[in-house]
DNA sequence: TCTATTTCTTAACCTACATTAAGTGTGAGG
DNA sequence: CCTCACACTTAATGTAGGTTAAGAAATAGA
């Protein structure tokens, strides 16, 4: 239940009193599976951390095709994170994919606790370049890889994930139909 | 010449003591256009600022074919991340595209500087908020969009490098070839 | 256990964009 | 004032991946 402890103290150390203070400033929940947590257009008010289960983000096209953001299982952090900045409606969903227990720290929170710890402030930076560069590289992967190479390298990061979600959401996220990837992966398999 | 100062002080406020420490861990160097700051297979060491004048960096794949990840002009920051902050040789190249005035920051003094003054901290985990949803975005528009609908947010986004920027770094950037670019630009103008 | 929904597969056809190649500006250095 | 290297254009042809549609397989709900 205090994975969320466990992750920040792997980045910058916490006494007691701060752990607690934490504690006190987070609220835990249970959410089941297909659970839409939040929604494009609202704004997101909160950061989710998963403490277990699986998550994900992904945008809607045209009210039609779905664009997967990201998956989080646990010890992972997701959100929406242009809405949580600017306080703006946002575009993304945030949908329970398996039973998980998540914890909710608000934005106000958040800002209370930078003031009061600022080795958060720390641990949020590192929190956010890794996620930059992770992203920087999906998206050179994308201008610049097939598919092919995509998927592979998919099943390296996350492999998981692969046993665990279903393939049209690999899709999603590598960025093909559910129809080319299935021709796809046949045709990797004849090899 | 202090223009980097104004940009940490848009965020963060600085009194004159924590100005000249920033001005003390910094260097400042003039490059000519078509200089390499960086190339892909070094360890990136440097945060760089553009103070005047215009950077990009990119990537190049099998040795043949670039793609822009940024363009930087004044006031912006730029580098290579996953590499400065691995400290393992990265994959971009960093090039002046027009005679231009930089601020170096080592990452010694950038942490040297996190440690001195902690806003720095706030300042850093908000630059590279903003870059991190610019970068999401970027994503999903890859994902979602067509060349043409990217290229009509890019000139929104930066009316003023159309016309400052060859057309191939456009295309490269948005994720098409030049080929491809320039019969689509024509088509769009014939409407 | 049965049914209904969702997921996966296959296949024919389509299109956005890439590749190759040739020709036409154009501007910076000598 | 040349000229040489680039940037841009145009056009023919190729292909990765999309679309549509239908059926098979797996899951979940009741």
């Amino acid at each position: 239940m205090a994975l969320i402890l466990e992750n920040i103290g792997k980045l910058v150390c916490l006494t007691e009193a701060e752990q607690s203070l934490i504690l006190s400033k987070i609220e835990i929940r249970q959410y089941k599976a297909k659970t839409l947590i939040l929604r494009a257009g609202e704004v997101c008010t909160h950061s989710y951390f998963v403490e277990s289960g699986l998550l994900r983000s992904f945008t809607i096209n045209d009210h039609i095709v779905e664009h997967v953001m990201s998956f989080a299982c646990a010890g992972w952090w997701i959100g929406d994170m242009y809405s949580l900045l600017s306080q703006q409606p946002g575009t993304l969903f945030i949908e329970v994919m398996e039973d998980a227990e998540v914890v909710l720290l608000s934005k106000e929170n958040q800002e209370f606790l930078y003031a009061a710890l600022p080795k958060l402030e720390r641990f949020f930076r590192i929190l956010t370049e890794n996620s930059l560069v992770a992203n920087q590289e999906r998206l050179m992967d994308n201008l610049s890889l097939t598919a092919e190479e995509r998927f592979e390298k998919f099943c390296k990061r996350y492999p998981s994930l692969i046993q665990q979600i279903a393939q049209k959401q690999i899709a999603s996220y590598i960025g093909v139909t559910p129809e080319f990837f299935s021709k796809m992966k046949s045709k990797m398999l004849r090899k």
